[in-house]
DNA sequence: ATAAAATAGTTGAACCTACAACTATTTAAT
DNA sequence: ATTAAATAGTTGTAGGTTCAACTATTTTAT
């Protein structure tokens, strides 16, 4: 392979990997549709670690999620408005905001589980738990090139 | 493995390729400021096709890149606001608009190849080749299972 | 005890994506 | 030839991401 190929399916996986992220994120809010709701991957994402951990801070969230905490502020600032969160100041660390889960919060949240089962199954259908588990072990790989500096 | 495993797992995965994406994207933009220079991973994505084939439209952008063509209008505002491309309307079909790179953007276009490289060795470091090859198999069956409605 | 540094969260700007509605132009149907 | 449908691109809105700068609070160093 000459450099330019190289270079060229270098962009072609980038590519790859880029649609797969649109495309998945994008089908996930459709099923939501389906099943009337109107949530997105990244709220759902955030909702996560919130279900998990009743009153957990943004700086916890952000951790979990892998996201910034300027991602978490805005996305908490849209749950929030969807009135599926509350933000609690902490009693005693007065900086910390602690996330609580409304009963239309908890209610989403358990609807939301088949919309995640039928994007799961869509997005595996033909790949066998094989293909997925070198598929996980090669994207590992990368994000640990990717996310240590 | 429990259902709510499996769930949780496939979370996993799609937290995976969003944390790669996010990443590779955000690398790439590091990278082109060590080299002195400011361009987006999706500028960039469209720099190419209008490289490869000078004066085509911003449809057949779009399809290259398989982007959205709001998207692509939007990224090609941004060009011709740096002056790295400019676009010209069709003689015969007034509907469409050429783009072409500008002198500047040609420019651009070369200096940017070693960031890619680089962006390139960095994320691959310690994955060989089959792992590539593996990863791009498994990667290409799944965005079938997307891109085809 | 007070000044300096660290921490948690917010804000604003610039960019990208998706959706829906829109303009302008070309093509097809009758 | 005129109307209807398709096509290319734009605009506006809403949501996410990153960066840098900012507020408010707690911790630490001396």
């Amino acid at each position: 392979m000459s450099k330019e190929e190289r270079l060229i399916s270098e962009i072609s996986l980038g590519m790859l990997i880029g649609q797969i992220h649109r495309l998945s994120t994008k089908r996930f809010v459709q099923n939501s549709h389906k099943f009337g709701l109107d949530i997105s991957m990244d709220q759902w994402l955030v909702l996560g670690p919130i279900w998990k951990n009743e009153g957990i801070s943004q700086k916890g969230i952000a951790e979990y999620c892998q996201k910034d905490k300027t991602s978490v502020t805005k996305i908490i600032n849209t749950l929030e408005k969807k009135n599926l969160v509350v933000r609690v100041p902490d009693q005693l660390d007065h900086r910390i905001k602690r996330i609580v889960l409304s009963n239309k919060g908890k209610e989403l949240f358990h609807n939301v589980l088949p919309v995640m089962e039928q994007t799961r199954d869509e997005l595996r259908s033909g790949v066998s738990d094989e293909e997925i588990d070198s598929l996980k072990a090669v994207l590992t790989k990368i994000y640990r090139n990717l996310h240590s500096n």
